[in-house]
RNA sequence: UGCCCGAUGGUGUAAUGGUAGCACUACUGACUCUGAAUCAGUCAGUCUAGGUUCGAGUCCUAGUCGGGCAACCA
């Protein structure tokens, strides 16, 4: 994992360095602080990148945990799917797994303290009244009638608040701070609210849960992290982040940094989205393979290590950006170009006839595996006088540089002979080619004349008789804009979803694909990357999907 | 008409007062038993206006544009 050992710099980076150089800190620790409620998606993953990667650059640690605050929200099987998603992507955090919610003891002990410091108060004020009396961004809030309720009080309500004496939204406990505050998240903030919810780990031992702000930052100096990273949007909680550490006695106060969060083209990145995709079965599920999710991604074929290779390059910064798919689509390609066996399908098949090839005979010949890796050997690949070969590898009428198969011309079959074309058949009904016919050259055998004479075209086929069925699946990307967010006046951004996002067919390939293995990655020569798909694959029944297609100069140049 | 953050080719980033570089994309050409890969090349950038300085992408001021902030979500 070269890649991995290469030296990361930005400015996260950087400061960390110097803390280090500072004698601020001795050692770095990160955490990666997800809320199980919903899957892990490539935004995510940049994250993780960067969290777990930092501990590991600089010789220090990474925590996992559980942002676990809100008990109607999360589930353990986001629990789950985020655990294996984060060891898939190739991190450890080895006995560092917390939760939140183990820390709720410890939490509650912090609002306490806080209400005896006088820093808090338990409000009566309802969700709508707590609304208006904050004022808004360019006016000053009013304090809440609750707000010199004394201490004792408060902590009395507090109490029964915890004991489950009220209902949900009845009481909320405020941290007090400033009502005329410029940044609203200082206007004496919910810290605590009543949520008679069932939590997926601490049961029923809590009807109050501490909100993200007060629950966080302490969550951070309970571990001791140094370095608490997370996205642009919580920049503005920030001064609320280090008051709270400022009030309580807690071991440390860790340094929040925050960074532009990954937005890809073509893709949505919210997890609400997401979801709405999901249960509305705009999708098959969260590891549909046209989804950004880890698991998505994972079925769709691409690799841990091209998803770090991506994460490493799209850089850290605090610039709002969008990044542009086709660098992902760069890293797979790369990676597999080198790494991926070579086997010939056609996706769209069309027999192609060798009229002067001997009915019945089949011979066999050889395929190499891996140009760029001489020990993966070859293949032997069947031959016979009926072949299929790519619908668009004939044409007619063709342009002067069409290369493949046109009447009178000369084109190598991948691996086997210089055939020239003689013509077609087509149904007389509907006019459409429905076989094309050739004559072959039986001094070509492996694809080399000996008299020297060169072809342009080398197109790829399957016997017919030989050949297997296969399904695959051909991916798109899910909508078909490059910003779906961006929607005219009462749009939806699925309203740019691509109709076309999936499309299966059933090609034709070598045999030797009837044993192929769930999860292997193979190119399909002169077409693209294909994934066995692990989850609909039966024995002898392999189904792929399309990981990325080969670039394509001759498509591009000549489409529409 | 509040506060915070940001602004470098089409896109993503580097340059930490001293030659604006890299990657992706696009386009050329060479090569090729994958119209792939590879190789060579081309197009293309410091938001604006002032100021400081021998020298500004970088520092200062003002503006412009973009984003964030008004869940008892995280």
């Amino acid at each position: 994992m070269a890649e991995q050992e290469e030296r990361v710099s930005h400015f996260i980076a950087d400061m960390l360095a110097q803390d280090l150089s500072d004698g601020r800190h001795a050692h770095i620790m990160t955490r990666f602080p997800p809320e199980p409620n919903g899957y892990l998606h490539i935004g995510h993953a940049k994250s993780i990148c960067l969290n777990f990667g930092l501990a590991e650059q600089f010789g220090g640690v990474c925590n996992l945990r559980f942002d676990d605050t809100n008990p109607t929200a999360e589930e353990v099987e986001y629990v789950e799917s985020i655990m294996a998603d984060v060891r898939w992507l190739g991190f450890d955090w080895g006995e560092r797994l917390y939760y939140a919610s183990d820390y709720f003891g410890q939490m509650y002990e912090y609002a306490e303290a806080l209400i005896q410091a006088g820093k808090a108060y338990v409000c009566t004020l309802s969700p709508e009244a707590f609304k208006a009396y904050r004022g808004v961004p360019t006016r000053p809030g009013q304090p809440s009638p609750s707000r010199d309720r004394p201490v004792a009080e408060n902590l009395d309500l507090f109490r029964r608040m915890r004991a489950g004496e009220f209902p949900d939204g009845a009481y909320v406990l405020r941290a007090k701070i400033d009502m005329s505050s410029p940044n609203l998240h200082l206007r004496d903030p919910a810290i605590y609210r009543i949520k008679h919810a069932h939590h997926h780990r601490s049961g029923d031992t809590w009807c109050i849960y501490p909100m993200y702000d007060f629950a966080h930052g302490l969550e951070d100096a309970i571990e001791g992290v140094t370095h608490s990273i997370c996205t642009l949007e919580f920049e503005v909680h920030r001064p609320l982040y280090d008051w709270l550490l400022d009030q309580l006695p807690v071991p440390c106060h860790p340094q929040q940094i925050e960074f532009a969060r990954l937005n890809l083209t073509y893709t949505v990145m919210s997890k609400r989205k997401l979801l709405e995709l999901v249960r509305d079965k705009v999708v098959w599920g969260w590891d549909d393979p046209r989804m950004p999710t880890v698991s998505g991604l994972r079925r769709r074929g691409f690799t841990a290590s091209s998803i770090r290779t991506f994460c490493r390059k799209i850089g850290v910064t605090k610039t709002e950006s969008v990044t542009d798919i086709a660098l992902l689509e760069h890293c797979i390609r790369e990676e597999l170009n080198v790494s991926a066996p070579r086997v010939m399908v056609v996706l769209d098949p069309i027999k192609l006839v060798i009229e002067n090839y001997p009915a019945g005979q089949v011979e066999s010949l050889e395929g190499v595996n891996n140009p760029s890796d001489p020990a993966a050997g070859t293949r032997p690949v069947a031959f016979s006088r009926e072949l299929y070969i790519e619908r668009d590898d004939f044409m007619e009428d063709a342009p002067k540089k069409f290369f493949r198969l046109k009447p009178g011309q000369e084109v190598r079959l991948r691996y086997g002979y210089l055939v020239t074309c003689t013509g077609c058949e087509k149904d007389p009904e509907t006019g459409e080619v429905v076989a094309v016919t050739c004559t072959y050259d039986p001094e070509t055998r492996g694809g080399n004349a000996p008299d020297g004479r060169r072809v342009k075209g080398t197109i790829h086929w399957v016997s017919a008789q030989e050949g297997m069925d296969l399904r695959v699946r051909l991916f798109d990307r899910l909508f078909q804009v490059e910003s779906p967010d961006d929607t005219p006046e009462g749009g939806h951004f699925r309203d740019n979803l691509n109709p076309n996002s999936c499309r299966e067919v059933v090609a034709k390939g070598e045999s030797v694909l009837a044993s192929a293995v769930p999860g292997t990655r193979y190119q399909f020569e002169r077409n693209g990357y294909f994934i066995v798909d692990e989850k609909e694959t039966l024995p002898g029944k392999p189904v792929f999907n399309r990981i990325v297609p080969l670039r394509d100069s001759w498509a591009k140049k000549h489409q529409g």
